[in-house]
DNA sequence: AACGAAGTGGAACTGGCCCTACGCTTTTGT
DNA sequence: ACAAAAGCGTAGGGCCAGTTCCACTTCGTT
């Protein structure tokens, strides 16, 4: 990847101490959020902290290697989404898919709201992925199942909504979100009955993101 | 209140600090939302720690304390709703006041989205305002304004998704609640488009609520 | 089998926050 | 003016997470 030029294999033993920091860096993240304790996962790992921090020297490191096999799937959403016939249906499929995986994971949740900092290169190919889905949206516009004043951001928007309904709901009522997804899919179906305010651009939604440190 | 038989009035000095500290509280969950750290506001209402704890043994006596005007605007508009003569221009105004309350304190984000624990005088409060708005729903569906399988959990639901947006658009656009809690109307008037999920039940709503410790 | 490089884990330091104990200060009532 | 009651702030112990350091172990090679 993006390492020195020699690239120099690890040892064995440090290549699975890798796969297992990984493999428990996924565990936790998915049950606590991409904010849990590292120590957390080293423990979990059967491994020393500073092995982990060897290997991972900051915290956006692992999660970025943690939350890559997300991001595949993800992106295949995407690319299932823009090559479905029909485009209403590769739409909503995908709504419906992010939606469940970020109630799957609550490490999707934080990403894909864009709520957690992530690396450049990460949030990158997130946003590609999603802006790939320009496409499927043009279509179901000009098939009239989708609102014409529909925007991109408000994709993103609707992801920021639903970490707020998995966050709150994930224990008691884990299902919640397939009937807030359900309304807001009949909130984008054309046509629009009450004209929207403004969407907030896409570059001011930018910004916002860099730098949400989800605080708490 | 619900203190002891024989009300002691505070010294005068005790007064002022309870009030300073309750002042500072306001700001900074309004800031930080309800787990913000104890010890800032003290220091911000310039006061030792222990002046805090003294007259607030536990953050929610404190949380409580500093949210009452908060409650009582919040009581306030769900009358206002009530006594809208169109149901529907009840039911909007106070959603879209309820959102907006989120999105100016994040503290509000937390209670209104019940994330977080607060006492249960409290939230039996909120939830008694809220049960209020039965009345608007039910003359709304009746002018056929609001789609008929719409429940009164729909409306938390939807504060725990703003509460989401709000979270994670508060610093760099700060007005995205508005676009869509406009979508959220949208989904909600009727007729309906298509047919929804159930919705989780007021029971287990209720106890999903109860711990959701907004864990991080 | 033996040596050097690579890797390891835990101890130690930091800083933030919660919470309590305790000796000092202010108010209040006489 | 003074003493008792009420209130106060600081200091310190506990906990938890992040981060760095370093003496020790394991691996891979010759």
């Amino acid at each position: 990847m993006g390492s020195s030029d020699i690239f120099r294999p690890l040892r064995v033993d440090a290549a699975r101490n890798r796969e297992a920091i990984l493999e428990a860096a996924r565990q936790v993240f998915a049950e606590s959020g991409m904010d849990a304790a590292l120590e957390e996962i080293a423990r979990r790992a059967d491994v020393g902290i500073a092995t982990l921090y060897r290997r991972f020297p900051t915290r956006q490191d692992l999660v970025a290697a943690a939350f890559e096999p997300r991001l595949r799937a993800y992106e295949a959403a995407a690319r299932a989404a823009i090559a479905a016939p029909d485009p209403w249906e590769g739409f909503s499929t995908f709504v419906r898919t992010a939606c469940s995986m970020q109630a799957a994971d609550a490490g999707c949740a934080d990403v894909f709201s864009l709520t957690f900092p992530t690396t450049t290169e990460l949030d990158r190919q997130l946003r590609a992925a999603t802006a790939g889905l320009n496409d499927v949206i043009e279509r179901a516009k000009a098939q009239a199942a989708l609102r014409a004043d529909f925007v991109l951001e408000d994709l993103v928007v609707l992801l920021m909504a639903n970490a707020g309904v998995v966050n709150a709901t994930k224990r008691h009522a884990p299902e919640a979100w397939e009937r807030f997804a359900a309304y807001m899919l009949d909130a984008f179906r054309a046509p629009g009955a009450s004209p929207l305010p403004e969407p907030v651009g896409p570059a001011r939604l930018a910004r916002a993101i860099r730098r949400s440190t989800a605080r708490r």
